[in-house]
DNA sequence: CCCCTCCCTGAACGCTTGTTCACTTTGGTG
DNA sequence: CACCAAAGTGAACAAGCGTTCAGGGAGGGG
């Protein structure tokens, strides 16, 4: 018996359009990873994804893990900038504020669902200091989330759930991250919810969940 | 000339306690697919964690691939099976079978979040018909939920939120799901919080998100 | 024309992988 | 004691991996 074939996708011939090679590649790598996980993933499959041959990739990359870093660490600053940006956006009411960064959050994990994936699933293959970066990054836009909600405990304007007495604002941020993180594992373009429409589900969902009292219009 | 070990004193460094050697390489790829992966750990790895060498593996596996599928393929039957049972046990009212669902899907994924991790993370790397076969049982946990909002909503008791007018009860259950199950991702069973103060929580958010009306008492 | 700079090719390298197999060890039974 | 089946060993195998490197060819400036 030998070694089972693990799914190699042969299919796609090449797609390298006009652009510079170091963006196919990155491109090729995308959806490569996005599709089949990092490490079953070889070298030899992104290069043919894009029409060139294995040795040429490292005129681009130092090796296979800084591509996956670069691809996974420029995702990952992006988003950082994307959900800054969405609460300084939406004035002081932290109502206005939570309902903005899910938008973002969660319209950002619709569109761009595989970079969000390959980011969120592929960590584990850098290195320490590499991956330490990354989740130094993901801690911040938790604690975007966090100060949002007590900023709205304060003014007595959320009502979360408490845990005996206790607000766990941790647990409760994690637990609404997971819920817009993970979209971009089911969400499915052409499907019968837009963009928009998952956005806008996913911020009334978490309103609820925090206990928002109704704005004053 | 070969040197021989005389008794059996010699006790490999490893955790193999009293348990027949199936269920001991269970237990060791469980711990090690949960913290590296599937594609990186080597059949080596697993049987060393054990004490034995590679080769004894084939005793009592076919496959590398069939070992994982026997792990991950009881792992969820026995899911299902204590989902079904929750609701079963929890009486006709949509909002107390709701909050039982959550509380024993929550607790057993803090409970046993190795296996859950490795349950819904790896099973990308079994073939096509095997795959399909774990996704049904994912799809029947699903359609349980989906049945007591839908019989909720019937009755008056939930009014989740809809999109443009439209309830979307299968979106709504898949966002529910992703919040329960990614708790194996982050919880740590000596932290701030209980496995019964997790399944609380998840719960009442579980409760808020569908717009549960408050219970009789 | 030559030459230099890019970018690419594809064979080759050393290493690891899942799996096999001839062999030894073990523990129980008559 | 002999005997047997079950279980473990560790070398060996073919295949595949990431990475390297000597060479090729295209394009532009002298």
């Amino acid at each position: 018996m030998s070694k089972r074939k693990i799914a190699t996708a042969e299919a796609p011939p090449v797609e390298r359009d006009g652009r510079p090679p170091v963006e196919a590649i990155r491109a090729a790598a995308f959806t490569q990873f996005a599709e089949r996980g990092y490490p079953v993933v070889t070298v030899r499959d992104i290069m043919k994804a894009c029409g060139l041959t294995q040795g040429a990739l490292y005129n681009h990359f130092k090796s296979k893990d800084e591509l996956l870093h670069d691809i996974i660490a420029t995702t990952q600053a992006e988003l950082e900038r994307v959900c800054q940006q969405a609460v300084v956006g939406a004035g002081a009411d932290p109502r206005a504020r939570l309902a903005a960064f899910v938008r973002a959050y969660v319209m950002r994990h619709c569109r761009l669902r595989i970079e969000a994936l390959v980011a969120n699933r592929e960590i584990s293959w850098l290195d320490a200091e590499r991956v330490s970066d990354i989740r130094r990054s993901r801690r911040a836009i938790r604690d975007i989330v966090i100060g949002i909600l007590s900023d709205g405990i304060e003014r007595g304007l959320f009502d979360p759930p408490d845990v005996d007495g206790r607000r766990e604002l941790k647990a409760l941020a994690m637990a609404l991250l997971d819920q817009w993180t993970h979209v971009s594992m089911w969400y499915v373009p052409g499907g019968p919810l837009s963009e928009e429409q998952m956005a806008g589900l996913y911020a009334d969902m978490a309103l609820r969940a925090v206990g928002a009292k109704p704005a004053t219009a």
